[in-house]
DNA sequence: AATGATTGCTACAAAATGTGTAGCAGCAAC
DNA sequence: GTTGCTGCTACACATTTTGTAGCAATCATT
């Protein structure tokens, strides 16, 4: 099935957006091709470097997804983030702020 | 290995806290236990039906990678996040919010 | 002390998902 | 027509996730 706004997700049957979003983030890389399109606009070999040489299989498959959701466009320049996934782009702000404060309160491992 | 601040993670040596967080979150179910305890302390039973019934063994799987990172805390009351895991639970409250918002904006399906 | 109920959790096999390498088809430039 | 780049697929292997069953520990009741 495919994933849009109302269907039932892995997980909850209950259609609502929170669920299936943690559905599409907790699906290896997702966080990753959204936080590397974030930066720049990157065509699918750049991409893929940008995250450790993901297999070619598994980001077509997120992008896949990404792109029906309307949160990646594809265009001549490469991919990039569309309106609605630059709006969730700038949570991932927070989250990165968040990791950059947690880190030192966990201590330097180094 | 266990997954700590400064160690390398999948898809990435660096040791960035954003990437172990991209980790642990990209992870299945991560995101909706966090998202269940943020409502309120839930011991593992209750906890794995509040997320649909999740197995047993992914459940015990993230809550020990959660406890690890001093995310999530566990006494005679229950699962429940530590301070950390609340700063972190707060930062899901804008995905919410920004979830919210995308599935008005995708057209309602029904 | 025996019973029963509830707890956190493990075992294990099947199913689903992800990986890594190779390479193909389309297109543009030369 | 050959070279070089693109997005992407094929496929076999590895890892992760799932679902069911049930066990050992703890506690309250008898």
């Amino acid at each position: 099935m495919k994933k849009e706004a109302g269907n039932a997700v892995r997980g909850s049957s209950t259609g609502r957006p929170i669920m299936l979003l943690f559905d599409v983030l907790g699906e290896r890389w997702t966080l990753r091709i959204l936080w590397e399109l974030k930066q720049e606009t990157l065509n699918f070999r750049a991409l893929r470097a940008r995250c450790d040489n993901v297999s070619p299989t598994s980001l077509n498959k997120r992008l896949k997804v990404l792109r029906e959701l309307n949160l990646v466009q594809h265009d001549d320049d490469g991919y990039s983030l569309s309106e609605a996934g630059q709006s969730l782009g700038t949570q991932l702000i927070g989250l990165h702020q968040w990791a950059e404060t947690w880190a030192t309160s966990l201590g330097p491992t180094d």
